[in-house]
Parts: structure tokens; sequence; C-alpha cells
DNA sequence: TAGTGGTCTAGACCACTGA
DNA sequence: CAGTGGTCTAGACCACTAG
């Protein structure tokens, strides 16, 4: 008997580093501020590099930091509310969409890809990517894959290549009638092409949206597009966003 | 085995590993089985363990395996679709919507919840818990906050505690006319609590859905709920869900 | 109690950035 | 070029699970 330690669990030293340097960044630091160096901040909480490092990628993975190779690590500023479902509403490239289209091609999708599409295996199909920038920063890459029987007008000749071509496929596309989408999100880590594109290191956590597009009976259209999930909230519905999860807020601005 | 390092970029090798791995849980495994340990695994392909565990860690991000202390390395089963959105377009409670009431507790909400239900700081509110389970398996738990000028009918005294009381604040809730609602979705980590009802350790990713249910002309209740983003795919929309991202996929079974 | 994954250390070298 | 974060190693011990 003698005294309750019911709940003397040890705390991992990088969970209780964490929130230490949650509350530091809370107190003492903007946005955007520099934070001492991975070896100095170590060693000024006397752990290993490794264990200081376990707790960084927490608080980047949650929004909170910024780490580039060669610079430093920043304070990073909120997240930011990308809307989903309002301008997905539609077919996509439909208005303007904060999308812009980069390239087209057509190939054979991967096997996953056939499969929602209702497509036979190796059956090529128009590959559009698109990118989406918000406040200046890149924040998804898309691959949109439309099985070349939803745009028969396009031939593969006498289109032009780069963006021009993809702008083609969707204006293609929107000659549809659109009966009804589909969406999911999951956490994924991004190929290293996407990563490019967002300006992070292969394997970086993002948010994957899949939509379905229906028309005609069938599935029209695929959008497969990866958001930074260090960067971005992914909002649904009317309004512009919500500011709120667990954590401690930065600040009310 | 010799590693294929021709690569104009040199590639990591935990990266390397991470699709080495990949493509032999897809070819040479079935859902269920247990890995070797790490120890060995580090051992096979000639790397320290921390390395490998850096691919391990990003396969169980991405839902393809799942570790337990104490007990091993298993390949996990494929994501399983969580609808939301059906559930939620009403009321919380309403219906029987795969969420358990789990207790109940009036108390004064994080600062950020105050600031988004537009309710004083320090002013209590009550907070329901709520954990939803699919296929048997634990999948989110939900810290629903409701100011008490929503549910004025009750009285803190005149209600038992745990579940019962937990679903009245919900019974009280769905007297309002609801007019609307709010949604986002972004990364986080499980604090303590929230890991310790999914199973998982804190820290684990999650994907946070946090929604603003409106009524009476501002914001009646807010429900923040974090889902096991390793096991988990949110779906929105009418059907059930899509089975596609990137990768391979395991089997059609 | 044996075996697993989880944490931690103290180094080393590499890739990248910017002055 | 110097300084940063990214990768990697070869250990050690701990917390947990199950037989």
């Amino acid at each position: 008997m003698g005294t309750t330690q019911l709940e003397s669990v040890p705390e991992p030293k990088y969970w209780h580093l964490k929130t230490v340097l949650s509350e530091a960044l809370d107190s003492e630091f903007t946005v955007g501020e520099i934070l001492p160096n991975e070896r100095d901040l170590a060693a000024r909480f006397g752990v290993a590099r490794a264990t200081l490092r376990q707790a960084l990628e927490q608080l980047e993975l949650e929004g909170r930091l910024q780490r580039r190779r060669g610079v430093g690590t920043t304070v990073a500023p909120p997240r930011v509310g990308v809307a989903i479902g309002t301008e997905h509403q539609i077919w996509p490239g439909t208005g303007d969409d904060a999308w812009q289209a980069v390239d087209s091609a057509v190939a054979a999708p991967p096997a996953a890809v056939a499969t929602a599409l209702q497509t036979p295996r190796e059956q090529a199909v128009h590959i559009v990517r698109r990118s989406r920038v918000s406040q200046g920063r890149p924040v998804a890459a898309e691959l949109l894959y439309v099985p070349q029987a939803s745009v028969p007008a396009l031939t593969a000749i006498d289109t032009p290549s780069g963006p021009a071509r993809a702008r083609a496929v969707l204006r293609e596309l929107q000659r549809l009638e659109l009966e009804g989408q589909d969406r999911a999100v999951e956490l994924g880590s991004a190929r290293a092409d996407d990563a490019k594109e967002l300006d992070r290191l292969p394997g970086a956590p993002v948010l994957v949206v899949t939509t379905r597009f229906f028309a005609e009976g069938r599935t029209a259209a695929l959008s497969v597009a990866t958001y930074r999930a260090d960067t971005c909230r992914l909002t649904f519905g009317a309004s512009g966003g919500v500011e709120i999860h667990d954590g401690p807020e930065r600040q009310a601005s």
C-alpha cells in the first residue's frame, strides 16, 4: 500500500520535451521566428539530438514548426483552411477554382485507379496534373484520371502538350452532366513527385483526398489530391473554416 | 542483398527499405500475418534497427502494418471506410449512429473551444465523451462541447452521472432546431486520454474532425472527434467509400 | 520469464542552403 | 565556405505481452 503511485508512468522524454517546447512556442516565440539549431537545443535540454528531433517531428506534424534542411527550424503560421467541396461540387476546372493545370499525358493508370474507374487494366487514360496554391504556398498536388471514354472528342494528336493540353481535357470533361460524387480522406505519405511539388521531402505526411466523379452512369473521372498535412486544414461545408482543435491556440489575431 | 544504388540521387536507405517491404507485403504476406521481429529484419537487410524502424513507421502510417509492443508487427487489413457526414448531418446522437456515449461532465473548456463557441472563457460547458467502434475496433474518440445555454432544461443536480448523463445531454440538444454545420479535417497527434481509448500510444497520428453545430443563430455545440489515422479512411458523400489511393492494393477478396 | 516493440544515447557523415 | 537539418550506426535499457 503506502503511496499511491498509480499513474506514475514515466513519461517519455520526447513527450515531455514536446510539451515544454509547445508551451514555449506559445509564450516566447512569434510566427516565423527561427529556433536555435537542433544541437544547441538538445544540449540545452540535456538530451540526445535524436530525442530532441522526436519532439520536433511531432510538433512539425501538428503544424507548429517548419523545418528546412540547410536553413533551420521556424515557428509555423496557423494552418491554412483549404476549402474542399465547394469548388469540387462541380467538375474540376470549372470556374477559377484555385487549381492550376500543370501537365497532361495519356498513360496506363495504377492498378487501384483502374479498378475504381471500372476500366480494363492497361487501358490508357488521360492523366492531368494540377497544383493548388493558397496564400502563395503550394498546398496540394492532384492527379486527375479521365478515361478516354469520358472525353471522346479528344484525340491524342491534335492537342498541344503541357498546361494547354491539361486544360483541354478539363474543358471536354465539363461537357458531361455531373450526376454525383464521392469523397474520401486518409493519411498518406508523399510520393517523390508530389513531395517535390509540395516543397517537402519524400515521405512527408499528406492528406489524400480521393474524389470520384459520376456521369453517364459510371465513374467518369477520379481525382487523387494530396494536401500537405502539416500546413493544411481541410474545410467542408458553407463557411470558411474552424480554428479549433485540442492544442492551445497561437493567437487570436 | 546487393542494393541497387545506381540512382542519380542517393535514395535514403529507409525509403528504399520501405519500398522493398511494401512489395514484399503485397506478394508474400497475408493480412494478419506476423512479420519477423525488428532485430531480425534489420540484420536481414543489413541496416541498423533504427533505420529499419524508420521504414516500419512509414508503413504503419500508411496503414500497411500494425505494431504492438510486447506482441509484434502484423500485416494490417485495408483501412476501414468510416462515414462522416451522413450520421452527422443531424444532431449527434440522433438515431443509432455508431457512436456510444461514454461519460459527461460540466467543466471549463479549452481556450480554443471557448473561442469557437463564443462563450466567455471560464464559462463551464457540458463535455460529453463518446467513442465510435467499427467492425469491433475502436476508431474514434470524441469530445462534444455543449454550452449550458443550449440545454437549459438540464440541471447539474438531478441527472445521473456516466453514460446516462451523456445521453441526457444529447437528448436535450436534439430539441433545438439544427440550422447548419461546419466541418474541418486536419492531422493531429493523440492526447494521452484519446490514445488510451483508441488503443494506441500517445502521439499516434490521428485525423481530427471538428464540427460546429449551429442553432438559434449561434454555435450550439462543438464536436472534436479524433480518428485513428492508421486504420481509418474518412468517407464523405453518398456511397460507402472509395478503395483508392496511390499505393498498390492488397487484394480484392 | 522470454521476447517484443518503444525509448534513448553519442557519436558519424551526408545533402542542402545561403552568405 | 560554415551551418543547418537529414540519415545512419551500434549499442543500451525499459515497458509491455503472453505462455
